[in-house]
RNA sequence: GCGCCCGUAGCUCAGUUGGAUAGAGCACAAACCUUCUAAGUUUGGGGCCCCAGGUUCGAAUCCUGGCGGGCGCACCA
């Protein structure tokens, strides 16, 4: 429909003689200013030498006769041309909607593109933190998103088994094997004071602590994030990689394309060729190889196995390396649009009005198994992705748990169960839902057109969240979706041509289910790529 | 000091890439239950879009300079 007016619009723009100029069609907010509309006469003021509402004029003259699913064309305001499009045209596109199902807004943006999204990739040290569970709500759900528009996702967790953080790991895992067996022993200076380990250090029977300490966190952390909806589709080990021939072929590039150099003993990095405001050590003084030198190696290791984009979503104590990483990327001959790099911010968690403090060291920790727990799966990814990923988060706990409709994620789940039991209804007065029985004639009501003008925005919806990588449009518009049904709903109190189920008047019925259908097609697509849950009714009335 | 992010209703935040009279939720005030789920809906008050310049038909949005907040600036990961 929006592009068929286009092409009538540039049409007209073409009949007047003017340039051709990008049509844009937006959604008016005000009421009556019709269902679309197009600035384009204000860019063609100067070109043509008239005033926009000349310009305006003359397309709506251009434009004439109108075909018979507009119903008016008006010049208003300053030089705006608004457009009334008939209902039954909304109704038609319901048709598509119904057709695609599941489908209902994919892409072939992507162009079958492979894109490895790199995510979470928390130290194998502990459990998983608040911080985690966001960027494993976004980097999945973007995952689910890119995938919807047409690309080939790939998720993956970087696991950063070497260096000096694992080191005070086995240390302090050491350490408490020691106390447990009523030794003395100290947990090293900035060492691992978690409970957790405890218990660990008693599991672990044989082996070495090393390699099954390691071994056990990956898994419990594989595990969490397993409970939150997001499965990787590989854990790559840090050492595998620098073990591999890849790592110093690697270098051997960088050194080859002189960007590497000595100084008192150490290897760098020429980062500041490359935007960088410092030159990053590759290879320490005392013979080891940075963590950098692995992520140099890490992005060469993505594009070589051939992922057309790579995505990294980083922590907010990370984003100092994102100009190094990407200065890396240049360095080795990549476009360096092929890497985009994610900041996922802090979160704050606020019970009581009051923002919970946490504090590592005193092991005062609420961590993604405490939230998951808390507030469940559902609720914690809705509020991760109610928020742009790169600002400040406020989670608020105790709306979060609540089963009652102020908290968001519930209002919306209640929009996709009040359709589910209007169709429980529908059965129990034996009204069969015939989707070929919906009549255009009965699709009458105001509230109706614009509950489909809602709906086809939904493809747009997702296209935008795939092409900034934000996913927040998706929560913020399954609200106002739920918010648009739930006020049509409620309208059948007062006015029985709001009421679906009526087994006095099937057509209108079956029309009305029809509709409803679609606005749970489209709710559950929406919570599906979201991950989460589409409950037929809801439970646990507190 | 340098870099990145942020500043919109009392609070938490949207704002369709520069469009019409800036929106939502919460909170506050009021109205509506012989119902397809009141676990709901409707109405109302509430604004120096941090400040000052600039760009143009038009700015919350873009540019410059300030102010305020967060984070980062390791031969740690």
């Amino acid at each position: 429909m929006k592009q068929k007016l286009e092409k009538l619009l540039s049409q007209a723009i073409q009949k007047l003689n003017l340039p051709p100029v990008p049509i844009v069609l937006e959604l008016p907010k005000q009421k009556g200013h019709g269902d679309l509309a197009t600035p384009a006469a204000f860019l063609l003021a100067g070109p043509a030498k008239k005033s926009p509402r000349d310009v305006a004029e003359l397309i709506v003259e251009k434009l004439k006769p109108l075909p018979s699913w507009i119903e008016k064309a008006e010049v208003a305001g300053p030089g705006f041309v608004n457009f009334t499009i008939h209902h039954c045209a909304y109704f038609e596109t319901l048709g598509n909607i119904f057709k695609q199902k599941g489908k209902f807004g994919s892409s072939r943006w992507g162009e079958g593109k492979k894109i490895i999204l790199e995510f979470v990739s928390a130290n194998p040290t502990g459990p998983l933190n608040v911080v985690s569970a966001r960027a494993a709500a976004v980097g999945d759900t973007l995952a689910n998103i890119l995938k919807a528009a047409g690309f080939k996702p790939h998720r993956e967790f970087y696991v950063n088994d070497v260096g000096h953080q694992i080191d005070l790991f086995t240390q302090s895992l050491e350490a408490r094997r020691r106390e447990a067996r009523g030794e003395e022993a100290a947990i090293p200076e900035g060492g691992y004071q978690g409970e957790y380990l405890k218990d660990l250090a008693q599991k672990i029977t044989r082996g070495d602590f090393r390699s099954e300490g390691l071994k056990a966190m990956v898994a419990w952390q594989k595990k969490s994030l397993k409970n939150f909806g997001v499965v990787f589709d590989r854990w790559l080990h840090q050492s595998a990689l620098m073990k591999g021939p890849k790592f110093s072929k690697t270098l051997n590039v960088l050194q080859k394309k002189g960007h590497l150099y000595e100084q008192e003993g150490a290897l760098f990095f020429r980062a500041t060729a490359f935007g960088d405001d410092k030159d990053r050590v590759v290879r320490k003084s005392g013979g080891e190889y940075s963590y950098f030198a692995s992520d140099i190696v890490y992005h060469a290791d993505k594009f070589a196995r051939k992922f057309d984009r790579a995505i990294d979503l980083f922590g907010p104590d990370h984003h100092g390396y994102v100009a190094r990483t990407q200065a890396g990327v240049q360095a080795l001959g990549f476009d360096p649009k092929r890497l985009t790099i994610l900041i996922v911010q802090q979160v704050n968690l606020v019970r009581g009005g009051k923002v919970v403090k946490m504090s590592k060291r005193a092991g005062e920790m609420i961590t993604m198994d405490d939230l998951l727990e808390e507030v469940g799966k559902d609720a914690g990814r809705f509020f991760f992705l109610m928020r742009s990923g790169n600002t400040h988060l406020d989670f608020d706990l105790d709306l979060a748990k609540k089963h009652s409709l102020d908290n968001p994620v519930f209002y919306v789940q209640y929009a996709h169960a009040r359709i589910a039991s209007v169709f429980r209804k529908a059965r129990e007065y034996k009204i069969k839902f015939r989707p070929a029985a919906a009549r255009a004639d009965f699709f009458d009501l105001p509230e109706e057109k614009e509950l489909v003008k809602r709906l086809l925005e939904y493809p747009e919806v997702l296209l935008r969240a795939a092409k900034e990588l934000e996913p927040h449009g998706l929560a913020f518009y399954c609200l106002d979706l739920a918010k648009q049904f739930q006020s049509y709903y409620s309208r059948a109190k007062e006015d029985p041509r709001y009421r679906v189920v009526d087994p006095d008047n099937l057509p209108r019925a079956q029309t009305k289910l029809y509709l409803l259908k679609n606005i749970q097609i489209v709710l559950q697509n929406a919570l599906g790529l979201m991950g989460i849950s589409a409950p037929e009714r809801m439970e646990g009335k507190e």
